[in-house]
DNA sequence: AAGTGGTCTAGACCACTGC
DNA sequence: CAGTGGTCTAGACCACTTA
């Protein structure tokens, strides 16, 4: 161990702690690439499981990604602002384009994997709703990719009954989305509440949304509410939380 | 491996797969215990390090903790409930009681390792506070616990020249806390802002938050505005993501 | 074709927990 | 004291990337 008047901590430890302060200090730059297996194994006289497991610390607080049959990097940030407040207030929807356009200013945001159906509302979303345990619900679930990498899944929950006929039934909910539209229909969102929650992801997500290890997700539940208390929307997202900084402004 | 069938997965994958199954679908209840490396090195007939990868993948998720010399358990969650808007509401801080009683209720929340001192600005900090490089800052930061697990780090800078004097610059505030001194002084906080990004902790958050591997971290910034726009205030608090969900109520 | 990370084995010793 | 998880070794074969 090269330089280490080594602690009481494990050596899988000592090295990455190493590393950690080398990337921090700036000595390996953002997307470059960082000592792998055998350098570390060589450098440091252990073994490759070893190596591996100190690799793997740094992988896990996402500090570094490996690809395999390449190398190790360095993993590099460039989280856009999502302001939760202004983008839902009443002016941006009628405008006709889609909300989520404020979000990143230059950047390619685009929308996949558009889906609407009808099914039975799970537990918690019908408890969210008022709606009795077996009343259905309009579905409508899509990703978003921001410069061809998925950063969001977001699943709408309305009321069957409540949008039966209009365009929210559709994938192309019409100009202004499904606010203008319930707007017409006389359910107009004028309260909001969102819950935010962070963890790590199922498998499932890690797929759609290709995340890294070391990458947690945030999940926000967002319930629209008419004028008089009505709930009428419940739309579940799960970002990318790398991709993210969540934004609320508001008064005293 | 018995039930096999199996795919291309490697074996660790199918192992934990497996287990997480059975974890979502009950059969092992929140705090109970989970097969350990030897119950799987003989069920499935792997190697020791096999085993462990794949007690590893559930834990780096946040579904199982390790207890050395114990056992393997299933996580168990009860987050509290942070509202962000209402908490901070005018009538809340004169109150008397400081504002962070809101978030639990019957439960024990204490506060920590409180300290204030005086000290030069981080860069990203005077950027916010509007200050010049080297304008120096009071800091006050404390952290909160609950039900003796800590969940919350808190770092609060302020203009070191604007609250010289004050009882800002004392460990205990008084009644109605900071903001209710800031009133006083006449820079009365009218406006917040509050910026939440989500990430894997560093190994001294780790420490001083206690965390289990596979728990991420949210970071908040807030930054409090007077009425005419002067920055004042900004605290940066890192969260124990799962002791919370972040709550935001607002109008279209 | 050489080098990389991904998976896996079969051992070993240690520190800690629980009875 | 028996059993648990934590660390570590020295091999092996594979799939993938880069050139």
């Amino acid at each position: 161990m090269p330089g280490s008047a080594s602690s009481r901590q494990p050596k899988y430890r000592q090295i990455a702690d190493e590393l950690r302060r080398a990337i921090q200090a700036g000595d390996y730059r953002p997307g470059g690439t960082l000592p792998g297996e055998n350098e570390i194994m060589h450098r440091y006289q252990v073994a490759r499981m070893t190596a591996r497991q100190a690799l793997g610390l740094l992988i896990n607080e996402g500090l570094a990604v490996a690809r395999k049959g390449a190398g190790v990097y360095v993993r590099s940030f460039r989280p856009i602002i999502r302001a939760g407040i202004q983008r839902l207030s009443r002016d941006t929807w009628p405008a006709g384009r889609p909300i989520w356009s404020a979000d990143a200013e230059g950047r390619d945001l685009s929308i996949d994997q558009i889906e609407v159906h009808e099914s039975g509302a799970p537990a918690h979303i019908s408890a969210l709703l008022n709606l009795s345990g077996d009343a259905a619900v309009t579905v409508r679930s899509r990703r978003y990719v921001l410069d061809g990498k998925p950063v969001l899944l977001s699943r709408s929950y309305l009321p069957a009954d409540l949008v039966a006929g209009s365009l929210i039934t559709q994938p192309d909910a019409g100009p202004g989305g499904t606010y203008a539209r319930l707007a017409e229909l006389g359910y107009r969102p004028a309260r909001f509440r969102e819950d935010l929650r962070s963890r790590m992801p199922e498998p499932e997500e890690t797929d759609r949304l290709q995340l890294p290890a070391g990458t947690p997700v945030v999940e926000i539940t967002r319930t629209a509410y008419t004028d008089d208390g009505r709930p009428v929307e419940v739309n579940e997202m799960t970002a990318d939380a790398s991709a993210y900084i969540f934004r609320y402004d508001f008064e005293a």
